[in-house]
DNA sequence: CTAACGTTTGTCCAACCGGTCAAAAATTTG
DNA sequence: CAAATTTTTGACCGGTTGGACAAACGTTAG
């Protein structure tokens, strides 16, 4: 197997950019079944065979779309380190995937509506790579629970509270901004998550004494 | 407008109840777009001329689907109640969503679906119904607070992380199996989250002291 | 200029999809 | 039973979709 990139012309590399970034945008509201070429070859301003050009499949752009998603996705995650204050590293890490959600919601519900439809082309990666990355920030939590420096608890599944908190603000964004209504759906509801989540995770809902 | 329900025969109820349950888990996993009638029709063991002749289009499976979801959807939420102890109020209602999303995964994922989407079919019941209940709600948590029973906090985005740590057990159900591992991410699983969230509902991550 | 190479387009196709229709089969009703 | 009604089926249709292809167009290098 050749895992080197192929040569590309500069107009190769620019188209193809046009068309991933008209991609996401189509793919990630319709889904891959409900998206068709069509539709990302007018979203990129080229015509269909055009698009056909640079990606032979409707399949490969999903695919290279889909690979590049996974390392900036994961990215906070493996940012998380034993250095520093745990409880500060936790909070940082919160505020990081809650921003990820802000500012990058197109690429949040590609990947729910992929793990959603039974992750069919990334199983692989979640049972290898990914299980792999959480066992050992687990690992890590794990050790700041043994010297005290946060609660006993499950670090997997404050793992999983903290992505499913965080990404609701993309995935359920239209959700969200229906019940917050108008007045207080507007851009100051991810500052208005983010101190929420930070009391929650920190201190609870139970008051002190 | 006549609300009233169109006479049925027994063959007519029981395939129809036929029909929407295959349709539940047909679209479930693919979505809208996704799903095909054929598919429907051969998961609910019927020709699909005969599956159109009890509804008549495709759109009309969903909507009915649609409408019974939200009514058992949003029960928990309604039974939250201004009697008996805040805490334990919100300590079960958190427990019924987390049975939901174990014993109505499909459900879950129907919702996520439409919601992803941009709930096109919802939105107008996103911003009326669903907003009006959470409001209402919303407005006996803030009575408990300022009572001092819990902390204070927004009772909106509190609502918001209690549907998406529960759910992210049905929605994200094949990424949490596949982290957790084969031997941990067995049935006991929805019993780790039970104690996880309340925990950390509760209490959070912040040592006492 | 011209040959080679990279890019774009119009046309076409086979498969699929939602839905129709008439006629056959089964069931209910009198 | 027979008539009326409901259910099921096979054949069919028009529109859409992913993708192929060759020809035209543009660009670059000798």
């Amino acid at each position: 197997m050749d895992g080197s990139a192929p040569r590309r012309t500069r107009i190769q590399q620019e188209k193809r950019e046009l068309i991933l970034e008209a991609a996401l945008e189509v793919f990630s509201t319709n889904g891959f079944r409900g998206s068709t070429i069509d539709q990302i070859a007018e979203a990129a301003g080229m015509s269909k065979p055009n698009l056909l050009y640079y990606f032979r499949r409707k399949e490969d752009i999903h695919e290279t779309l889909m690979q590049r998603l996974l390392d900036t996705w994961l990215a906070p995650l493996r940012e998380l380190d034993d250095i520093g204050d745990p409880l500060t590293e936790l909070r940082s890490y919160i505020r990081r995937k809650l921003e990820m959600a802000r500012d990058f919601p197109r690429e949040s519900r590609l990947f729910a509506n992929e793990i959603l439809q039974g992750a069919p082309r990334i199983k692989p990666m979640l049972e290898g790579e990914l299980k792999t990355l959480v066992d050992e920030k687990a690992a890590v939590i794990k050790g700041w629970m043994r010297a005290g420096k946060i609660v006993r608890t499950d670090p997997w599944h404050l793992i999983f509270s903290i992505w499913a908190t965080t990404q609701h603000y993309a995935d359920f964004d239209v959700q969200v901004r229906a019940v917050l209504g108008a007045d207080r759906g507007g851009d100051g509801r991810f500052e208005d998550a983010a101190r929420f989540l930070e009391q929650l995770f920190l201190d609870g809902l139970k008051p002190k004494g």
